[in-house]
DNA sequence: CTGCAATTTAAATGATTATTTCAAATAGCT
DNA sequence: AGCTATTTGAAATAATCATTTAAATTGCAG
């Protein structure tokens, strides 16, 4: 079958325009003539390679997911047996450095999916994410003690990566304004160590507080004859 | 002129469909025919009332916020003079009463069209919602003591913000899945107040550790001869 | 009750835009 | 040379919508 093992280099180009297209506009409000300008192909080369558009959003977030973590290790670079601050602060960092790496497209991607879903993209996503929000969980949980109960961890995990997709959002990712029609009120020029450094103290601060209030919480429902609320 | 002072029933029909329409799709995906069947009007009703589209997308937001306001105004009943951490509390439940009653659409709405951008609202908006977010801002600023620079204030505004817009951007809106295709991954039985209490606590603790970060800066940039970082 | 102006209606206009397919051309390999 | 994988350009196919128009209707003032 003469040459092309894997991804040859229409295929490649595809793919990666893809990415970049579908980040930037969503599934449905990009063509696959838009894809194949930015690839620099054929408009039929989209349906040869990929079948349809639908296969190819798929792929393509597949792709951005692989590249985006291959970019960004899930543990920040922290090794497995540092202290569980440390871990912490190597996922802030490693999911904030995706978000806001201008060549990251896979949160992009999932954010767009969601503000305007197709239902397209929910089962690989969902099947590349749980893990590395499973970990995230489990940090946190180490973070608010033996006595946290599950819903504790889920609104700790909740504020913590509100902060770090805020930023998407609001569209704040370096280059996003080249291709977004008109100026976004707020956007600050910020810089991914400042921001994700706060993210980190505030909420290290956050849940060291809701540790203390867990703990309180425990003790008055253990000594005294329990009484609760 | 007959009836029709202001706002006949046909005219606020198309109003409160269309904030209903644009909140659930956005600009784009909104057909006036959609608009007029949730309104149970006439296809044309839309051009003879409000002109065009554009026109009916401004004045629908419009409305959206006068009513969000007039629902949940902006300092959550508390007094000016009341103790900085109590009208702290309620901007925010304020803001996260706004975003998660689901009878509220400004935030839906601007949240779309950040999403996928028409340049149709910004105006609007951003005129309307400044003097809310200068406000917090000068909580958030009183909140972090005399030392605070704007760059500390823009950093804890943009954590607490986030928070509260998170329930909107993972659509965990009550009732949001009635209308939005698949049902998503994480949404947790969410209730306004515990999650609002959650974000205040947690942001409570994370200004006050940034606050602590700031006058330990400042000592240190005093005292002894200036030594920076 | 008449006539006028505001509203509502149904139908059509008109213009656009995109996915997919196809048959022919090309290029690489043996 | 001959086979196969790819690329090409163009066309088929299809699906929509915002907006306009002219006719019908409504409600009220005179």
């Amino acid at each position: 079958m003469g040459r092309s093992r894997e991804m040859t280099g229409t295929c490649r180009q595809i793919l990666e325009a893809a990415t970049v297209a579908f980040s930037r506009k969503g599934f449905r409000a990009t063509t696959i003539a838009e894809i194949c300008v930015l690839a620099g192909t054929n408009l039929a080369s989209v349906n040869y390679h990929f079948g349809d558009k639908e296969n190819l959003y798929i792929e393509a977030w597949r792709e951005a997911f692989r590249r985006s973590l291959e970019k960004h290790p899930p543990d920040g670079g922290v090794a497995p047996d540092a202290p569980v601050e440390e871990r912490f602060r190597g996922r802030i960092m490693s999911i904030m450095g995706r978000v806001l790496d201008p060549e990251c497209y896979d949160f992009e991607i999932a954010h767009m999916e969601i503000g305007n879903p197709t239902g397209i993209l929910f089962d690989v996503i969902h099947e590349h994410m749980e893990p590395l929000d499973a970990e995230l969980d489990a940090i946190v949980r180490e973070l608010l003690g033996p006595r946290a109960t599950a819903e504790d961890v889920q609104l700790c995990s909740m504020s913590i990566r509100a902060q770090c997709l805020n930023p998407m959002v609001f569209s704040m990712r370096p280059g996003a304004h080249e291709y977004l029609p008109p100026p976004l009120p707020l956007s600050p020029k910020l810089n991914l160590v400042l921001v994700a450094d706060h993210v980190i103290r505030f909420s290290l601060a956050g849940i060291a507080e809701a540790r203390r209030q867990i703990e309180s919480r425990a003790r008055a429902g253990k000594q005294p004859a329990a009484r609760r609320r």
